[in-house]
DNA sequence: TGACAAAGGAGAATAATTCTCCTTTAATAG
DNA sequence: CTATTAAAGGAGAATTATTCTCCTTTGTCA
C-alpha cells in the first residue's frame, strides 16, 4: 500500500514535469499515471489498462502503451526490467554481477569479488526462500556516450 | 572471451547433466549449448540461433527456443533477465531494491537502507558512466514455497 | 472562443515466443 | 549390430506483447 500522501506527492511532481515537458495534462495520462502511482506491485502495461478502464471504460490500450513510453522517456517512470524486450542468457553459473547499459542494452559480467558483499539490514518477508541477489550496475557504456548521442 | 578450458569445462558437465536428466545428446544440442557456453555477451535466442546456424544451416528456430527453455529448467542456463516476459513498471523513483519471486514473478519493494551499501572494489571499464546499481534479491516467495508446488 | 498541435481510439502490423503435427534420431534391449 | 520406441527436430501456424498508422478529438494558448 502507497500512503495518500506519497501519491499526492508523486501527482503533483506529474502535473509538474507535464507542464515544463510540454506534455498536455490530459484526462487519460493522470488516470494512467495516478494507476502507476498509487501501485506497489510493479504492474505491467496490461495491468496499468485494466486498473484504467474502471474509470475510463472507453481507454484504448494503445494509449496505455503510448503513455508508459511517454513518462518513461520524461523519467516520470522507470523500467523495472530494463531487458525486457527480450531473453537474455547466461551460461555462466558461477556467482557473479551485471554492467548493464541502459541505452544499447548491452551486459557485461562482473565477478563477483569486484563488489563488496552485499548484506541485509533488516529480515526479508517471512517465508521467502532467498537463492541469490545479483546487482546491476545500470549507465552508460563507452560506445554509447561516445557517440554524442 | 571464454578460455577454451571453460568451455571445454561446461561442455563436459553438460554432457553429465543431461545423462543424468535423461536428456538426449543430440548433436542439435551440444552446438546449442555450445554457442551459449562460449559467448560472454549474454546473447537472445535469435542470436543464439544466428550462431548456429553457420554449423547448422537447417537449425529451426523453434528448436533453439525449445532447448534454452529446457537448458533453462534444467539449471544449465540462466536468464539474465528473470521479468523479461513483460515490462514492468516502476513510479518509485527513489533509490531502492527488488525482491523477486523467480517463479510467480512479484515484485517487492527493499528499500535502499536495508542492504549494505555496494562499492566497487574495482574500476569499471572506461568511460561506462554509471548511473545507478540495483540489487535484485531473488528466491522463492513465501505463497509459491508454501504452495508445496 | 478559435486554431492547431498534440493526444486519443481502433485496429492493422510487427516482433518474440510457443504450439502443433508430422518426421527423424538417439538410446538401449536384445 | 539392429530394431524399437520415446524423445527430439523441422516447418509453419498460433499466440502474446508491443508498436504503428490514420483519422478524430481535445488541451493549450493567443
Amino acid at each position: 500500500m502507497i500512503p495518500e500522501a506519497t501519491i499526492v506527492q508523486r501527482m503533483d511532481l506529474f502535473r509538474q514535469r507535464c507542464r515544463k515537458l510540454g506534455l498536455a495534462c490530459t484526462h487519460q495520462r493522470q488516470i494512467i499515471y495516478r494507476a502507476l502511482a498509487s501501485s506497489d506491485s510493479h504492474p505491467t502495461p496490461e495491468a496499468v489498462y485494466e486498473q484504467v478502464k474502471r474509470e475510463i471504460p472507453a481507454i484504448s490500450l494503445g494509449t496505455v502503451y503510448k503513455n508508459i513510453r511517454t513518462f518513461t522517456e520524461a523519467g516520470l517512470l522507470r523500467e523495472v526490467n530494463i531487458l525486457h524486450d527480450s531473453l537474455r542468457l547466461d551460461a555462466n553459473l558461477g556467482n557473479h554481477h551485471h554492467l548493464v547499459c541502459t541505452r544499447c542494452k548491452r551486459v557485461a559480467d562482473v565477478p563477483h569479488r569486484d563488489v563488496t558483499p552485499i548484506r541485509l539490514r533488516r529480515s526479508l518477508p517471512r517465508g521467502f526462500q532467498l537463492e541469490r541477489c545479483s546487482v546491476e550496475l545500470l549507465g552508460i557504456c563507452a560506445e554509447c556516450s561516445g557517440a554524442g548521442n
